[in-house]
DNA sequence: AATATAATTAGATATATATCTAATTAATTA
DNA sequence: TAATTAATTAGATATATATCTAATTATATT
């Protein structure tokens, strides 16, 4: 099971109120159905399913006893989640299927034009940065260019080279010297 | 506010497929709404009732830029919550209104008839336990009681004092010597 | 063997909420 | 000042699920 799935299946477990009060009433000792159904003021069937919820996110486990059904927190469960929960690579893991190019694929999209040039230049800064990464994959990594062969390049995107140029470089995309181009590696 | 809706509003904030994974994304950085709509596929307005519902939970916290709402995720309000989470005294304070003797005056309820009473000694063992609890309670404690007299007090419940008297040392909540019976401190 | 009891499963219903579109607000740029 | 843009709020709808009753299963007691 995914790191995600794991973690929701957790989560949604203890999302609700009566289920998060089955679990602390048994943080404080195993207990049959019957009654956490009195304690609880629900129906039996009610508890048994909040325990299967629980006990798909393993923080339950039963064991039989005459016809009772004995259930007791997994504490141990409980500690290991919460333990993931501050590791700080676990978070990130659950956006691993997120692509987080989206964003600039569709501030391109909305900026192109039928001909493939930039339509204006966004005024919004998030979105102009879009675009200097993108002018960015214009250049060859470790080569220099003069600034005559920077416009040219650059002319493909927009007519307003000069304002391009200057983000490159104040993002730091790109560095010059002596009137020469350089992406930053 | 309380422990416990602290941690439900936590859970519930966490239990949803899309707002995890914007916590997932925001773990790896600040973001505008605009932005997570993008990537999550979502519309603004959706994004926006997620991001409130963590910033209920004060998962998240938000910074205007501009028009943009840069939202940030609040690691160490995480990290807070899942310590507590496993603190041992956390899920037991969240049960702290749960009446534990529910239970117990649901099966005294059951088992007693019309005349105060016992229609009949529980075959279940869990159940028999209660009717002990409750016959403990009608003697006082440090007082020594002859058989005769422990046999009258438990007539009140059921003829059948005799197991009544040897539950209540079964489960020691009295004990025995030399023919007198007293509680167990 | 027959009856009683605890639990679970099945099926129905009501409530909560995730999502959208439209309208509004707040901030920026022309 | 007017137009644009990002965000939020309001209102409507569809989906998920908490809950119940009834039926079924499994175990224990008579």
């Amino acid at each position: 099971m995914s790191t995600e799935t794991e973690l929701l299946d957790f989560f949604k477990a203890l999302a609700e109120p009566k289920r998060l009060k089955i679990a602390g009433i048994l943080a404080q000792g195993p207990c049959a159905v019957e009654e956490l159904a009195s304690l609880l003021e629900l129906s039996e069937p009610t508890v048994s399913h909040h325990l299967a919820v629980l006990g798909r996110a393993g923080l339950v486990s039963a064991r039989a006893e005459g016809h009772y059904s004995i259930y007791e927190l997994r504490k141990d469960r409980l500690e290991s989640l919460a333990e993931r929960l501050l590791a700080k690579e676990t978070l990130p893991a659950v956006a691993h299927d997120v692509d987080m190019q989206a964003y600039d694929r569709a501030v391109m999209r909305n900026f192109s034009g039928a001909d493939g040039k930039l339509k204006a230049l966004p005024a919004q800064r998030k979105k102009f940065e879009v675009i200097l990464r993108h002018a960015a994959t214009l250049f060859k990594p470790g080569k220099r260019y003069p600034e005559k062969e920077v416009n040219k390049i650059l002319a493909a995107l927009h007519e307003d080279t000069a304002s391009l140029r200057r983000g490159l470089i104040e993002i730091q995309l790109m560095q010059r010297a002596n009137g020469e181009y350089w992406l930053v590696s």
